[in-house]
DNA sequence: TGTCTATGATTGATCGGCGT
DNA sequence: GACGCCGATCAATCATAGAC
């Protein structure tokens, strides 16, 4: 059972602004992070000031997103660019693309 | 960003020509909690347990007077909850987790004005 | 108006590391 | 060596806003 307050919260968080502001900013992090998508908590904090979200949100994005992109192109793909082009298509259109762009340059470190 | 530094990472080993991405193979062991003794034996140990309402209002109240346990407390509450000790060590931890996270945020409340409605 | 879906949030449990 | 804790994460599920 929620509280009101945390339904409020909920309905808040999850307007059109908010959904643009970070589709952007974590999206291009993740492509450009595609070899290991675990922000630090310093740059978890730097997203979510990015965009207006909070150090935990920031989390739960990376990881549903992870999870998500893990059950969608298992098997799929070889490198990273197709990868997120074979998520990107099968994703709906309904679904919110990972903003891939030609010419990225890919962070390739790996702990 | 990222304190990392990008130096290129040859992508082709002897071996292997494809990149690996190990957070994409990344797989968790099933949960096995130990199903509770006598009950017919069995009791799907697979997969996570559904805590009832009950079990978690004693979790709760019990959070509420102390924020950790003693081992002997810890059984004396697996034991009237029909828990295993284990279980209850992972939701006193899961808590303490919950609570911190709530304070954090709501200090992030205070420190952002956010959401003018 | 009701149904369906994409997605944020919740949570029992895991993993790795550290201290005792 | 085992045990508890913690931080981070996973995985399954819940709940709802928006699309239709």
């Amino acid at each position: 059972p929620r509280s009101y307050r945390q339904f409020l919260l909920t309905r808040e968080r999850r307007s059109r602004e908010f959904l643009k502001a970070r589709s952007y900013h974590l999206g291009r992090w993740f492509v450009t992070h595609f070899t290991h998508p675990y922000p630090s908590k310093e740059q978890k904090d730097q997203l979510a000031s990015r965009t207006n979200m909070t150090r935990n949100q920031v989390s739960e994005w990376f990881g549903n997103m992870r999870r998500r992109i893990r059950e969608a192109t298992r098997g799929l793909g070889v490198c990273w660019e197709e990868k997120v082009r074979v998520y990107n298509s099968v994703i709906t259109g309904k679904s919110e693309p990972l903003p891939i762009e030609s010419g990225d340059a890919i962070n390739t470190w790996v702990p | 960003m990222m304190g990392g530094s990008p130096h290129g990472l040859p992508h082709h080993q002897p071996q292997q020509t494809v990149p690996t991405y190990k957070w994409m193979q990344v797989k968790r062991n099933v949960p096995k909690p130990a199903p509770k003794t006598d009950y017919g034996g069995f009791g799907g140990g697979t997969g996570r347990t559904n805590f009832t309402t009950k079990q978690l209002t004693e979790l709760e109240k019990e959070f509420h007077f102390n924020k950790y346990l003693t081992r002997a407390r810890r059984i004396e509450i697996a034991s009237a909850l029909q828990l295993n000790e284990t279980q209850v060590k992972i939701w006193f931890q899961n808590r303490r987790a919950k609570d911190k996270r709530l304070k954090e945020a709501e200090l992030e409340r205070q420190n952002r004005p956010l959401y003018p409605t």
